[in-house]
DNA sequence: TAGATTGTTAATCGATTAACAATC
DNA sequence: TAGATTGTTAATCGATTAACAATC
């Protein structure tokens, strides 16, 4: 399996490469990503060997096929299920994202959240009650949650979703939970990329 | 100046000697730190001795002690005054975190948005428009943004941003763009990190 | 003292870069 | 052909880990 930061160099490919392409641009030399990206014009062509990516010497490489390759790698071809778990702001916010996500093959089929007020089950995309939960990843076979419940409700919401045998949890609040054998936890703690920036911009 | 990867580990350190902290312990192992995040003791006795950080061989470490020695080095003795560019769904979700990041010496001090019915300069945070980025920034000393507005306002807004010479930008659109000489830009990408869980789960 | 933990050095590991032969 | 770029190897760099003397 190849490392974090190469996936992540593999997605920042793929989104420059997109607005190359919808700028009219057919082929790119190796020189040309690794100035957009900051980085050097070794590495990139060290990943594309990596991923199977090959050029020709001539007009460096094909924008169409190093797209297509990527897409093949990150698994494009199927859609993936997703749940939403608690509604509030960031959770409606992450339901704007729908567009985007369905474009890559990502797709959020339902939110749970506690407050009556929240749950609609008639919705394009239905919300339910989280005493739902559990019963809804077993019988729909979901396999991604995105969790943005408040920082009270995060510890039984993690653990609803690993006993439900989830495989992969995007985490928006400040627990921290580690993966387990079953369960890859991502977490987004947006106060420590706060103070992330913040330290290097004084350290600059 | 130290990598990212260890400034991430000192906010990780941080997060969780809190925990430790509110549930009465007062001194902690190397070892059980390291265990708690899923790394090794070496690393995290490293890391201290980097950060000057001192325990005994009796005891291990201070809580306290480490937690004051982590607020000086990220430079929680002042306060950083920060704005919102966008309050949409995600601007006003970032407004909620309010309360956690005063905690952190981290200040909200304004939103801006071109829609009429968001303004609210009399609100406790107030919203002005956007056509006032530019200004507000020179007489207020600003120094970091959060750039959370629709992908068409993307381009227009960071480019003011860093006219006006701001430090730091955490970005929530999906424009990429790279650190100039005087602003470092902190990217958040939700998609990226989503498609990323699921590579990891699909080639665990 | 015996046992456990820190602090630090040297060894290891892995990722990036430099360099260049092969190729178009 | 001359010039430019890929693909790949070896060298470099930096981060992590293992090991252990010093210390409590």
């Amino acid at each position: 399996m190849e490392s974090a930061e190469r996936i992540n160099r593999l997605l920042n490919y793929k989104t420059f490469l997109y607005q190359l392409r919808s700028l009219g641009f057919i082929k790119v030399f190796s020189d040309n990503i690794a100035d957009a990206l900051g980085i050097s014009a070794s590495l990139v062509r060290k990943d594309f060997g990596v991923f199977g990516i090959v050029g020709s010497q001539k007009g460096g490489y094909e924008i169409e096929k190093i797209l297509e390759k990527i897409q093949e790698i990150l698994g494009k071809d199927t859609v993936q299920k997703i749940i939403i778990v608690g509604v509030g702001r960031i959770g409606t916010a992450l339901l704007e994202y729908k567009k985007g996500f369905d474009k890559e093959g990502i797709k959020i089929v339902a939110g749970f959240d506690i407050d009556p007020a929240t749950i609609d089950p008639e919705a394009e995309i239905p919300v339910y009650s989280t005493s739902l939960l559990y019963d809804y990843i077993q019988d729909n076979h979901i396999q991604f949650a995105i969790v943005s419940v408040p920082e009270s409700a995060a510890q039984q919401t993690l653990e609803t979703l690993k006993a439900a045998h989830i495989y992969g949890i995007l985490n928006f609040t400040t627990l921290r939970l580690k993966n387990t054998e079953e369960t890859i936890i991502s977490n987004i703690n947006i106060e420590h990329e706060l103070s992330r920036l913040i330290y290097f911009v004084k350290n600059r």
